[in-house]
DNA sequence: CGCTATGTTGAATAAGATCAAAGGCGGTGG
DNA sequence: CCACCGCCTTTGATCTTATTCAACATAGCG
């Protein structure tokens, strides 16, 4: 449905033909630096939906830059318990966290079938080094990243049920806007135990309150089919001004 | 208690003669290289009590690594609601959130008086490109702080108040240990409301929680100040062996 | 075409929040 | 130096929300 077209025409990776270039890494490059950037960026991977990019405990070697697809990343805790930290989409820089221990602490899986550019994090590091615009913008994705998961961890801390979902929904909308796709409209890639661990919530608790939104007429659910009726009704329950009570 | 005897013995910053260098930036960087850091880092600043280092939407200029003293970092909702995103004690970089739109997003208060090293941005970015070791440790913080937010994000997400308490203070042990300080005492410098904006929790479920693990023999509280007496049970707790119902 | 995954819904339960009251500590000013 | 005030903390009683347990529905896949 929202898959685009799927036309690479050529085998080599050519940064300054993909139509991502406005959202990954070369953004505000010149020209001249975006070939620099593409000799780095060598080769693709395919990952198939249930495969994974890299586990935890992997030895860091690259980052990787989603071409096309849906992942996830998640974390596990000592006893087995999971968290999903986040759901990645075409433009989006994964693998950040295998820097700080030259390992991966987290588990990246494809949840469809998912291209990546591979990008050698030590050639990253010599090449960012002579391209500050590079640098410059790398180090903004790291901070973009820490400042995401603060909004993840005020979700986490301080809100409801409801208020947990509808802001998840805004910022799906958002972020399938940005990369050309319907905002009002799309196909949730991951089930809902997987939306139910990232907001830190029961499946069942997820089930239930898109249900409820239904019901209102904020949206319209069917399966993994979303359409958001009204936009407005639900970024009043993110801001706290619709509480279940006074509906 | 815990403040490290103050004795700065000279005015000028001196990144050589600092007794956090094993825990801040220089960390791996030969004597040369750390000469370059310290003409960087030529100020500190200090911030009293209650005062604010920054706050959001201030112009971001600089990081700042925490000398002496122990911030939090708030995020806060539009409607008002806010979030402690971290605690920042000696040796720790903070601003980071700044570097991706030029504006802090989050405000950082100092617990307690505090004294930080200014590190102008511009110029990190100018001698990171030209010293590989700094510029590579530079990227494992920024690093490890999102993988520290994972684990935040984890706890948030799928941990009961007393696994989030227990977790809590095994962090703060493990941190003050790493800074010269008693792993098994100390002062808490933040108050109940505080630790549960933290870890997703109202302040009287903090403090019922603290009762409990006292009466359970596991630590010894008496206002800020906190002994853990039996770490192994707190590990437990944290890693699900010892849910509510077994005790 | 049947099976397993995933999703929905209901009823009972439990965890933490909320409301309320009282005690203690520290800082300030007389 | 002491008394007072405000903030922080503790604890109890009650209530709400989300979880748990369970049954059933549906869909996609082999």
């Amino acid at each position: 449905m929202n898959a685009p077209s799927f036309s690479i025409s050529h085998l080599k990776v050519a940064c300054s033909n993909c139509n991502l270039r406005e959202l990954c890494l070369p953004v505000g490059l010149s020209l001249a630096d975006i070939e620099k950037l593409e000799e780095l960026v060598a080769t693709r991977k395919r990952v198939k939906r249930g495969e994974s990019l890299f586990r935890a405990g992997d030895r860091f070697e690259s980052l990787y830059a989603v071409r096309l697809g849906f992942l996830k990343s998640t974390v596990m805790s000592s006893d087995g318990r999971e968290q999903v930290t986040g759901f990645h989409m075409a433009g989006e820089l994964v693998g950040l966290d295998g820097i700080s221990s030259e390992t991966h602490s987290c588990d990246t899986v494809a949840l469809e079938d998912t291209e990546v550019c591979v990008i050698p994090y030590e050639r990253l590091e010599e090449v960012a080094a002579a391209v500050p615009m590079l640098r410059n913008h790398f180090h903004k994705v790291m901070s973009r990243e820490i400042v995401r998961e603060h909004g993840v961890m005020l979700l986490l801390g301080s809100m409801h049920a409801e208020e947990r979902l509808a802001a998840f929904l805004l910022n799906l909308s958002q972020r399938f806007e940005a990369r050309g796709y319907s905002r009002t409209e799309f196909v949730l890639r991951m089930t809902r135990a997987e939306i139910g661990s990232f907001l830190g919530l029961k499946l069942e608790t997820v089930s239930r309150v898109l249900s409820r939104f239904a019901q209102d007429g904020l949206i319209e659910v069917n399966q993994k089919h979303v359409r958001i009726v009204n936009p407005d009704g639900l970024r009043a329950i993110v801001s706290g001004q619709a509480p279940a009570c006074e509906r």
